[in-house]
DNA sequence: AATATTTGCGCAATCGGTTGCGTGATATTT
DNA sequence: AAATATCACGCAACCGATTGCGCAAATATT
């Protein structure tokens, strides 16, 4: 039962060469319909499976792309991750997962490991602490596509998949402002990361047009890792200006803010007015529900599949654009409005 | 720069054997130190890269990890695959990641074509909808490692990582119990999968030996999709005899119930007591916290990758055990007390 | 009917490592 | 010093599928 049997196996039976097995198997035209026919029944009866290892030594792919992530478990990056399998899937592909762990050498390790295993093509969103980017070189120097999806790198002829973090940072700020907000603090991520500089740009774009001043102590930079809540409250609490908004670049820690706060005795959105960025689930389950940012993380998925792969087809299309920006929405819910 | 160099160049550069460059680069001790630095010296300087499609061929095993899992955005899934990637990648091997989205045509499928390209070890957690087991007998038959996690299949011979369902349903009901619950709801998932059926079977001892009676328009099999939790609320506003608790399989539907229950104008615990399952986040995130059962993911995916390399190893130890059962614990929180 | 074209298939090299077996050189034993 | 054991390495046969080139038979052309 546990017999291999390859295509000479089929040859001998058929009293024909390997070499028109193999055509027959992937319906190379020079080979008449009889022909095909009986390889094809005789492979099934015998449980013919093509062996991957020689079909990749010699034709030099493998049908696999691999994905470097900071990390598996957030809802919005394995949202993107289930948008990228299905692509990939619907392609024949397989998918390579690894995750950096937002660390600079893991993220190197993965990017080796990944080249060595002979993937087609490349899928990253950058670690926090990612500042060089020469693991990606053996990629761009051999032509592997090589895609980023939101946390981006700014290398040549690479494509990106993201939102206008900008504008997203803008509207979350400019919400804020038109509902009353005076002096609005911002926690933001690593700032080597463009999602959390472009968001920051935004806030800051947003204050100067309505001539709010821009306080560097309201901008504070974080791994936003919820156990930093407390000490950020205690923070907003000695704030000299008294805080009235805060724009805080990740729902998860948008949500633990307004817990904290709320034990703190603020009144949100009275109080204080809070946005976050993802619409995250945890977003509509918090009381106050959280306004915040739609970023649509499923169909960045779908497109960084597609997108990747019509590369790796050498079709031109929209899919194969250099830069896609996809659409972001402020939602805005109980947390920023009475 | 785009050149691919292979042990024959090497071999050529050193005027030795192709066969002795492929001994030193894997250490092999028949091979003199001196001969395995100058070969280590030279490959690094030429930037050999060994071509794992060759590797893979004549080794055939592919330092490769399939897995299949229903869904890869829940948070407790990816929180699993987070564990399995973390030991994956420590032991060397590359992880690939399929979802089956609940079907049992996709599971088939992606089984098939895991197995075709060569994976050394598959890891699965069933879909809703399966029910037959025999796309896996490719794998059992050629001594495949096979393991299942979470939602798991009793075919022979396959390990198992699991928590006791039976006494963490069996807990849950029991603590709504023991927080006066007369007449005690249970929503479940597909009862073709182990890990509700067992709950089920908990739920339904912790009734007999409390002396309750066990109704069956009290357990309702669903697919906790949180769009029929209106629905089911409904349900339990209809129902003859009041409902004054209920056990939710499944966290994230519990959350909306609870949103749902209070907006119908139920008091959360005081009418009302609910229990989730999973200790997703977003327990914690609503209001009144919700009481549920620790599942942990990350401790799961951890013993699933030690398990199964420990079973590519051959080595036999406890990581290699037939069955390994994880603790799991009560949290109550506010939904269940006052 | 002779020639040209097309069709269908086989030969053999290739992809790049791995590994059992054998051999000459060096080291150890008696 | 002769005999035996050990060491370090090379030869060549795989692993299984792909593919350029060439050839013979079948079909079309004149």
């Amino acid at each position: 039962m546990a017999k291999k049997i390859t295509i000479y196996d089929l040859a001998q039976k058929l009293n024909i060469s390997p070499a028109t097995v193999s055509r027959s198997l992937n319906d190379h035209p020079a080979i008449s319909q009889k022909t095909k026919d009986k390889v094809l029944s005789v492979a099934r009866e015998t449980g013919y499976r093509t062996n991957k290892f020689a079909a990749n030594l010699s034709k030099q792919r493998s049908k696999t792309i691999g994905v470097i992530v900071p990390k598996l478990n957030s809802i919005f990056m394995s949202t993107v991750l289930s948008g990228i399998e299905k692509i990939a899937n619907n392609f024949g592909y397989n998918l390579v997962i690894s995750q950096s762990l937002e660390s600079q050498e893991k993220e190197k390790l993965n990017a080796k490991t990944l080249f060595d295993s002979g993937i087609d093509a490349l899928l990253v969103s950058l670690a926090y602490e990612t500042e060089n980017y020469d693991h990606f070189t053996t990629y761009t120097d051999r032509k592997i596509p090589l895609l980023f999806f939101d946390r981006l790198c700014d290398l040549p002829n690479c494509p990106t998949i993201s939102i206008d973090n900008e504008a997203a940072g803008y509207d979350a700020t400019r919400h804020l402002i038109e509902k009353g907000c005076k002096n609005i603090v911002h926690i933001t991520g690593s700032l080597r990361r463009n999602v959390y500089t472009d968001r920051l740009e935004g806030y800051k774009r947003a204050l100067y047009k309505n001539k709010l001043p821009v306080r560097p102590e309201n901008i504070i930079e974080s791994d936003l890792n919820i156990y930093k809540v407390q000490e950020f409250v205690a923070y907003i609490k000695a704030s000299k200006h008294k805080v009235d908004g805060i724009f805080v670049s990740n729902d998860t820690f948008a949500v633990n803010c307004i817990k904290e706060l709320k034990k703190e005795g603020f009144r949100i959105p009275e109080d204080i007015k809070i946005i976050g960025f993802n619409n995250d689930p945890v977003s509509e389950v918090i009381s106050p529900n959280l306004s915040t940012i739609e970023y649509p993380g499923y169909k960045m998925g779908i497109l960084a599949g597609q997108s990747i792969i019509s590369h790796l087809n050498g079709s031109i299309n929209i899919q194969s654009a250099d830069q896609i920006i996809i659409k972001h929405k402020l939602i805005a819910r109980e947390s920023t409005q009475i």
